[in-house]
DNA sequence: CGAGCCGTTGAGGGGATTCAAGCTCAGTGG
DNA sequence: CCACTGAGCTTGAATCCCCTCAACGGCTCG
């Protein structure tokens, strides 16, 4: 439920975080990529490195936040719950994407940010980026371009996921989970109470749709939290439904 | 003090702006309230002051923006097809709102911005926006704070208004609009269909929750674009509602 | 090995949709 | 002046989809 261990990459076995930001394996996605190489030599030195599981929270809603997050590995939730006590999941995000921007606004977390898969997320503090931001302008453009992605995907989500039939929304659900994963075929899929929250369903619900898809061979599970997704299927089943 | 702008969106005039923008009604709200009074005579020149109908777009999804728009009086939404044809609205937005941000970042517009009530706004060029960015950062302080709002107003917007009974989400709507409404108590009442595809329920659902708060005294209709709304009766409702 | 969590499946009921018919109201033209 | 028309709102009746309640099985963990 809290974050857990706060591990500085170089505890984690690996090379401390100290030269890896320039050679970071999301550079070209993250947030920094808009700097000159050179820039992240002094970047690296107060930016810390986590790791979390399923479950952990990156922050809290309502938290006063100092920092932003890029996300290096994993998928990320955003949570919260509404006026008649139902959690609601409103946004996923993946690799590359930054969170928690609003805390460079001094602004508290808008929502509890959680990992949905483990997880492992860069920790930038508020004055890094403004700092960086006074050097050059040009990060404040990028900073821009993120909120954008994040409105409309926000927007997608909305509009996609929750309405139609409880098949579709699933369906499109999964279509979701697909963009998210690095790898093609194989996504990370979500439990039935997490899916139910993502599209406003019964958790049975989910759980009678899932198990149809299965049989169906749009999906072939692999353990609990993973599946084989097949892609061509999926989008004739999304045809079929959407006349 | 109100100026008359020309009717038609082609040839609306740029010239009466010149002497309001200081004195604007929303000038608080706006985006260049960071600004120093001073440089808003320069502004005044480029931008456009137009009037909408309920019904006229602002712009449309897809099209390639040069211009931000300040809503200076009247509501708006933002609405979207899905992959199924249903329309669905995702947001909306009342005055002092900044939309159409994303043709600062030269991307096209993500949705279609329609006019729901009369609606008065003022067109900024983007190149007008990247100058006064160049000249004073601050703005770029106040952009974030724009989008940052805009995307809260999306989570609750996912999180409030599309799950639950058709009763609470009728509702919950009705406490947006009242938020949405320069005068507290007369709300614009949308029509059947426009609520629809806000809450994501059939036509004659809306109608029939629309009704039945009618008989209890929750609202009353004044015309049929609005209403009188008795907001402790609203938010007994919610009470009950939300358990 | 029992406890607890999660997923699955069944049965039944309820709320929303669908189909359909009137209604009001504004605009139109005879 | 008023029938005619069409669009939007309302209401009824029947249907259906999803929710709720419930039972059961698999799995992990103490």
């Amino acid at each position: 439920m809290l974050m857990r261990a706060t591990l500085p990459l170089a505890q984690a076995g690996t090379a401390p975080a100290h030269d890896t930001c320039s050679m970071c394996q999301v550079r070209d996605k993250a947030l920094f990529s808009v700097l000159p190489t050179g820039s992240l030599d002094l970047a690296s030195v107060s930016i810390a490195h986590l790791r979390l599981q399923p479950g952990d929270s990156v922050y809290r809603q309502g938290t006063d936040g100092t920092a932003v997050f890029t996300l290096r590995r994993g998928i990320v939730r955003f949570e919260r719950v509404t006026s008649d006590g139902q959690r609601r999941i409103v946004r996923l995000v993946g690799e590359g994407a930054l969170i928690g921007q609003e805390s460079l606004l001094q602004r508290p977390y808008a929502d509890d940010a959680v990992a949905c898969t483990p997880v492992e997320v860069c920790r930038i503090p508020r004055t890094l980026v403004d700092e960086f931001g006074r050097q050059d302008p040009v990060l404040h453009q990028e900073l821009m371009r993120r909120w954008q992605a994040a409105l409309e995907s926000a927007g997608e989500w909305t509009a996609e996921l929750t309405c139609g039939t409880a098949r579709r929304r699933v369906l499109k659900l999964l279509q979701q989970l697909r963009r998210l994963s690095p790898d093609g075929s194989t996504i990370w899929l979500p439990s039935r109470l997490e899916m139910s929250d993502m599209v406003g369903l019964a958790v049975e619900t989910a759980s009678r749709v899932v198990s149809r898809l299965r049989r169906e061979g749009v999906l072939e599970s692999r353990g609990l939290v993973q599946a084989r997704l097949h892609s061509h299927k999926l989008q004739e089943a999304l045809a079929v439904e959407d006349d």
